[in-house]
DNA sequence: CAGTTAGCTAACCGATTGGTTAGGAAGTGA
DNA sequence: TCACTTCCTAACCAATCGGTTAGCTAACTG
């Protein structure tokens, strides 16, 4: 069963590597070895991760002479908002004072942050 | 390597099964075999898949006699929307106006949507 | 007590993931 | 032409994932 695009979409981004890629091309375009410099991971690697960004939408790719430039593409990050925030939906509504309350509680603790 | 808790949150969130254990989780605590009820799987997976979630911090499991209701949690996936809302805001400040500009463009297609 | 129900773990399986190395294609430039 | 750079695919590998069945514990029920 091939994934529906939210799910592409999401463990496109579940992955640090890829959400670091992402962050990287928030400055603008980059080649394939700018993107791969900050990683100790070999070309092909970061090549895959490229796929698996392009796969879901997440980027796509030019061409300039040898260089094949990654960007950003917007959309498909908006499904998986909209679903998220479904739920963000339903906590701010019923769970927000609740929660307001416990971080109020945990605050209360001097210096212990064991959780 | 142990991943980070947002890529636990969002690798969780990325499977159609535990997504629709979670929509299922809003209208209330449920137990084991109601939430099993709806898919075409066996109990076990089942389990599986609430252990990932738990693992991730979306649920919480509580007792009654035989029973191990879940119920929702709901700080975990306050990061995950954080995370995708950085680039929300990146992409209504600066990708907004070119995204509906290649829209347009699109547009030269027959018949095509507005929005 | 015996029997049923709810849920779990263990062991196993095939497919996928995330990395590697090797090697080749395509473009640049001496 | 030849060398170099950039990027890709192919093949392989170990680990993880998503499911199964078998069998168990714990709690209710008759």
């Amino acid at each position: 069963m091939q994934p529906d695009r939210l799910s592409l979409t999401l463990s496109a981004i579940a992955d640090p590597t890829r959400r670091a890629i992402l962050m990287r091309l928030m400055d603008g375009e980059a080649s394939v070895k700018e993107l791969a410099a900050p990683f100790e991971m070999s070309i092909p690697a970061i090549c895959k991760h490229l796929k698996v960004l392009e796969g879901a939408g997440l980027i796509s790719r030019g061409r300039n002479a040898q260089l094949r430039p990654c960007r950003l593409e917007a959309k498909p990050l908006r499904e998986a908002v909209g679903w998220i925030e479904e739920f963000s939906k339903f906590w701010d509504t019923s769970l927000n004072r609740l929660d307001g309350l416990l971080e109020r509680l945990q605050a209360t603790d001097p210096d212990s942050k064991k959780n």
